[in-house]
DNA sequence: CCAACGCATCAACCAATATTGTTTGGAGAT
DNA sequence: ATCTCCAAACAATATTGGTTGATGCGTTGG
């Protein structure tokens, strides 16, 4: 079936959603130093692994980590692209310079 | 009295939940071109007064838009400095590159 | 074949956020 | 002073998001 194609705005909520979380920013902080089970991210955060399993699937939706089945594991590893995708959006959301300083409700 | 400051990761979070909902993001791309004040915000997006207020103060709590008082009005304005800020973040967050694969579980 | 393991998914619950309508307060204007 | 207009603050409700514990499914080792 059709696979919906996000708009830019809802792109962006989707992106900055997922970075909006302290238990996501932390497996972001981890994988960092390279692809981990979910083994691995269960025991350095402490956290129950269902509730892991749910992060990373937000994260993994966004499109900011992929996974690896291997055996019984599976790794969770970082997608540069993503964060390509961030500094663009962020670029573009900058205000435009403008000489005249424009008013409303004059 | 004393303003907490927050770390890294809290100041991460304010940003991109800030950033993460559809009336904001579109507050902000009326805001690039030049400032306005909430009145003319209401028009355009067609939304309730205390809707916009709610979401301007979360925008300005993050220090992603200023607001100036004249007369009746405020004017809301975006802080270039905060995209500034995201972008250091969201460069903080790319994937180290590594050589060796390290791998867990194994 | 079966028990143990690793992970995803689901439902239920609780907490945090957003929306709406109303109220309050400040700044002109008359 | 009073009236009007704009915007913030407040309160009540609706919606969303995250956590937890239980369940299910594929894989591995005995």
């Amino acid at each position: 079936m059709a696979v919906a194609v996000p708009s830019r705005t809802e792109r962006a909520i989707e992106l900055f959603h997922a970075l909006s979380d302290e238990t996501r920013l932390e497996i972001i902080e981890l994988l960092r130093k390279g692809e981990r089970c979910v083994c691995e991210l269960t025991d350095t955060l402490d956290a129950a692994q269902s509730r892991l399993s749910f992060h990373l699937r937000v994260l993994k939706d966004a499109g900011i980590v992929s996974d690896r089945k291997e055996g019984r594991w599976v790794y969770y590893a970082l997608d540069p692209e993503a964060f390509e995708e961030v500094g663009t959006l962020v670029s573009g959301m900058k205000p435009r310079a403008l000489r005249r300083s424009e008013v409303c409700c004059a």
